[in-house]
DNA sequence: ACAGAAATTGATCGAACGATCAATAGCCGG
DNA sequence: CCGGCTATTGATCGTTCGATCAATTTCTGT
């Protein structure tokens, strides 16, 4: 059982690993298990031996990256513990900006499957999704009931948080097709941008 | 030859819009040549008769996007001649939000193609991308110099503005399963903002 | 060392893919 | 009313897709 679980570990995150980067460039219907199957180096029929369909590896795909997120996640609001909610709402999206930056394949994923009402998209909500994005919305109402940040739908809000902490690094690209530039925006410029979209005051201790 | 192109525009256009939103929801390799055709309810054959191949019809439906856009881009610019920069910005922005909202499948097309350094994106970016992107750029850096939009990186900034003008339109499948709202938020209510973004002052006439 | 379970492979299935092509239907100028 | 072009179709090619399965290698517990 010990032994399973290690060797079958390493294949099974090398392949869960290359299917997230196939996914995340030519999306669910585009990415082959073949494909995937040749960047790992293995036989295309041991995805369809660990995963029972393409379909259950997209979905182990998505919880490997998620269990990680949510992870971090608890820890920024734990170590945020103690501050206002503006100051614990922009520690979250620190995270959520350095996450992006380190694995700009979550921003890609998400994107590519929250364009069209599928049943995958149903699961990633229920799943994943609702659990994170609820709990920070109601973070925003209390803020706008305190007046510590700016008016206007909450949803519109985070996800305009979402959008430009995941944009940045997602089109990366793109981006440096247009400019040339090789390395991308630093997290600290693009938290700086959340915060003015919040009208959150600086903090001057 | 006039009667060809009346009878060819409208079985071609109606692959082209087709088309679009199968790329928009399922990416380029995705979408089949089979469905789209299906969609329209002509042969396959058909769509390989006025389109060469899947990437011509591809590029045809970036070209039949990008020639009205720019057109409207033309206006808005014009109509906005005479304010101050920060104001032609904010005209040229307020548009960006009105497409996307009207047709949210154009970011969700450029989002899909930009994050994967491909042959389609490269004609992308040299063939419309990069005239529209780069005068904004410097309207960005024109406003910056005299101090009436916030510092920071321009490129940064004006993928900010486009992922927040997108992004909650194209997303609108994904905030529907979450919050069960049906309409998706005012462009009015975008637009503001991304005031906020660019730290542009309102008005006060 | 050996039996049994787990991991991995190669062969193969039917379906769907993009593309090609010959045949036909529809239309317009003369 | 017909000759020539255009638009559209249906059949078909070779390839690739997700999936299944039997055979084989690799590992583990005793």
């Amino acid at each position: 059982m010990k032994a399973r679980t290690r060797a079958a570990g390493t294949a099974r995150s090398r392949i869960i690993r290359a299917a997230r980067a196939r996914f995340a460039s030519v999306g669910f219907e585009g990415a082959s298990t073949r494909q995937i199957a040749e960047d790992v180096g293995v036989a295309q029929s041991l995805l369809l031996y660990h995963f029972a369909s393409k379909e259950s590896l997209w979905k182990a795909v998505m919880d490997d990256l998620f269990v990680s997120a949510r992870a971090r996640l608890d820890e920024a609001e734990q170590a945020s513990r103690d501050a206002t909610i503006p100051e614990r709402l922009m520690a979250v999206a620190r995270l959520i900006v350095q996450l992006a930056a380190e694995q700009p394949d979550i921003h890609r994923l998400m994107t590519i499957e929250g364009r069209s009402e599928s049943d995958r998209l149903r699961w990633l909500v229920e799943r994943h999704l609702r659990p994170i994005h609820e709990k920070y919305i109601a973070w925003i109402r209390r803020g706008q009931r305190a007046r510590l940040i700016r008016s206007g739908d909450p949803v519109l809000l985070y996800y305009s948080i979402l959008a430009i902490a995941g944009t940045t690094y997602s089109l990366a690209p793109e981006i440096k097709l247009l400019t040339g530039t090789t390395s991308p925006p630093a997290p600290a410029a693009v938290e700086a941008l959340i915060r003015s979209l919040l009208q959150i005051e600086t903090e001057a201790p």
